[in-house]
DNA sequence: TCAGATATGTTAAAATTTTAACAAATTGGA
DNA sequence: TCCAATTTGTTAAAATTTTAACATATCTGA
């Protein structure tokens, strides 16, 4: 993924898991923590720990540690949670329709505004507190209700072509389920969720842990 | 992940992608592919291509190329795709019931066997061709049974402990869909899909650009 | 108030991952 | 048959990421 700011991936995606496990320990009316009881509670090192928080300010005081409550509320600015967001699901299948139903989603400021499909028997359907509606409809929608994100659930077929209509809409980001990886052009942010993938990854995981333990046999 | 073998997770989660994009070419009939034109088609670098296949063995030809055949199967080898695996579903909320109908689990040789709940509400409910069973029948069903995958899409709460159950009962691998880092002994592979984590980071990608953008003008 | 203990922020080193370079093998057309 | 073009496998360099080290600041108990 290419991208203007410094901040690396890497760090990107261990943001969320600071702000779980410092919320654990909120829940818990622990008040202060240090690098390395953070390190010790989520696995990372220590010093990965400093390095990470460093890159968005001196968060920390020397021999004191971190004060739980203001670094998950900073963790949480960072990560735009602060933020509300306008979404809609493309696919009401399976997948579509566990995501609407996915209670976190909300929570965590994601505010689901409409489902679509393309087929005649989904249309209708009621999800949730949401009709199903006709792709047909989805780029007016987008437009009339400034929706900011798509989730797409459909099939591998149609997914890069509604994807490029909903960033010629003016989409701002993408959380993509279809087994595809998107090529878009413009500034839309891709987030993708391949499942097939992570199968296969177990898959290819438990066939070397077993020649490895045959070896050692 | 601490594994045994010498190949990097790095490279590991690049050949679901190899093996999917040689699938489309031999459904487009092409048989011969060059390290350059997978690159086009894949993103990856050429050179990062040529040697993560290397690690495994030499499946190209100088001046010639990779059979997409032959390199296909071979990757679908390396990936364990020839295997089939038991698995069984806990929690039958909307997660798990989107997972019980993925056709694509089962086409990747995943065969599911049963799914589980504790709430009572749930319990004998028909999903596909299942049942749902009291969480209490887990562990003889998966003696009895040989049940080698459990699918975790339980709420945060119970999931640690029913993980720990399934280690028990000598499970060998583990895809988690709940929102914690489970802590396990033994050498059970653990496959995490975060979607919490997933979402932040579209937040954060999301709010970092608009920042960027803002900077540009 | 003072001194040892604690723990950060930061710089440097180590490890890992990615990219580049190129020799050697093969192809394919004249 | 021969030669230029192609393309791999492999080695080396560059870039990135992680870990270690430590100076400096703050805390805490006597």
């Amino acid at each position: 993924m290419e991208r203007f700011s410094n901040i690396s991936m890497a760090v990107v995606r261990r943001l969320p898991k600071y702000h779980r496990y410092l919320g654990d320990l909120l829940h818990n009316d622990i008040r202060r923590v240090s690098s390395q009881e953070l390190s010790r509670i989520t696995g990372f090192t220590a010093s990965q720990i400093r390095q990470d928080l460093n890159c968005f300010g001196g968060f920390g005081q020397q021999g004191y540690g971190y004060n739980v409550d203001e670094l998950h509320r900073e963790i949480g600015n960072i990560l735009g949670l602060d933020k509300t967001y306008k979404t809609i699901i493309i696919g009401a299948g399976n997948v579509g329709r566990a995501i609407a139903n996915y209670t976190f989603f909300e929570e965590s400021g994601f505010k689901l505004y409409g489902m679509f499909d393309n087929n005649p028997k989904k249309i209708g359907d009621n999800i949730k507190d949401l009709t199903v509606l006709p792709i047909d409809e989805v780029e007016s929608f987008i437009k009339s209700n400034d929706i900011e994100i798509g989730i797409l659930c459909t099939p591998k077929e149609g997914t890069q072509k509604i994807a490029e209509t909903l960033v010629n809409c003016g989409i701002k980001g993408i959380w993509n389920f279809a087994p595809v990886d998107l090529k878009l052009s413009g500034n839309v942010i891709i987030e993708n969720v391949h499942l097939s993938e992570s199968l296969f990854t177990i898959s290819y995981l438990l066939k070397e842990q077993e020649e490895t333990l045959k070896k050692k046999r």
